[in-house]
DNA sequence: CCATGTGAATGCGTTCACAGCC
DNA sequence: GGCTGTGAACGCATTCACATGG
């Protein structure tokens, strides 16, 4: 069940999105293959890895009958959800209110009911009550306290790096499970705190990589 | 030459990062190996795709005498650049200003001298004229001349998801080579065009999948 | 014909193990 | 002893090829 390859699981991911923009409109691997860039086998083969019940496509193996060609989304969508464990609705937080901070307390597209910002927090006090904001604002000696009460379990570090580590502990402590790090820092937490980085440099730097040939 | 494997050239990217933070103090494959989570054989491994020339360590297999232990950060971090094809120093511009596009325009750390922020760009001339910036700000009419004009290659994309498609197919066209994608919609460019996907919706997911075991 | 789904084969990236040098 | 460097072995992900069904 869960040896779906890991670079699968990012491919799967990806696809999410595309179902996401793409409701009721069945699409097969060879859309797909134009939208991502991946070839077709790749893509069947990854849908195959969340256990042969497919997503409601026209022939298959030995299936129950489809309705037409290609994947629904309505279908798949789901059976993504599940093999990947995305069942739980989960809430996060944003820590450090700066530029950044402030971009994602009032980005959409988190309104799908899978997650839900649940507050905001800075050191700056200041900042904490101007902000117009529609979470609740704390300063930051609160988080192990807020982390706790809300049941928060991820984090959108936005801090500047000078304060990233710190902030990083301090949520830790308080019972993070994950953290997206915004800042320009690696930073060294527990094996319990899983991290995704965000390096806008390394993106240019890879982008770099793939235009010089 | 250019056969180094993809997934090395990421953690190149990543290791460039720690090698910037730590300069003169030499780092051993085991140091990077807690501070990355991979391990010390994969290190090693990474650093000799880029030609036995090594950062300047002790011994080796056959080769000139180095310092002491560990690989030398100013030594090694050229090698890289060289072979990631990172020589040239290019320019970017942040197309979309609003509170994340405004962001990055006064982001700390591109001042490495190895990429230069060149221009902002936004559709609302409003905008365009009353931010503080520390770059030159156009309206977006004047992207295809501007970029041409400061031989922009690469863009950060920052306009909300129902104009990015437009926005891109606008900078493919003024003949930008990259860009990094924040918007959180799949973006169709030929493929001449590099294209760098930062999903934060993503970014969640892939967490809450590594949380759930 | 088109499509999906999946075992089997290929190929590539990681891991091992050892050689060389401090 | 420590470390790096690298060819060779391993294992896993991708690719192929074919079976199945509309």
């Amino acid at each position: 069940m869960e040896q779906i390859p890991e670079p699968a699981k990012e491919r799967l991911l990806f696809l999410m999105r595309i179902l996401e923009k793409n409701r009721e409109k069945p699409l097969t691997s060879g859309n797909l293959e134009a939208l991502t860039g991946w070839s077709s086998h790749t893509i069947r083969k990854d849908i195959s890895f969340l256990g042969g019940d497919y997503g409601g496509g026209p022939g298959g193996g030995a299936k129950k009958a489809g309705t037409s060609c290609g994947y629904n989304p309505e279908t798949l969508m789901p059976a993504i959800k599940a093999a990947l464990g995305l069942n739980r609705r989960r809430r996060f937080c944003v820590v450090g209110l700066g530029r950044l901070g402030s971009a994602y307390l009032n980005f959409q597209s988190f309104e799908l009911g899978e997650f839900e910002l649940a507050a905001g927090f800075d050191s700056n006090v200041n900042r904490v009550e101007i902000l117009k904001s529609p979470v609740p604002l704390y300063p930051a000696y609160k988080i192990p306290e807020a982390v706790n009460r809300f049941a928060i379990e991820i984090a959108l570090l936005c801090v500047p790096g000078e304060a990233a580590q710190a902030s990083a502990e301090k949520l830790a402590a308080a019972g993070i499970r994950g953290i997206v790090n915004f800042a320009p820092v690696v930073l060294s937490l527990p094996p319990e705190v899983a991290v995704r980085n965000v390096y806008v440099m390394d993106e240019l730097r890879a982008l770099a990589v793939k235009i010089s040939h």
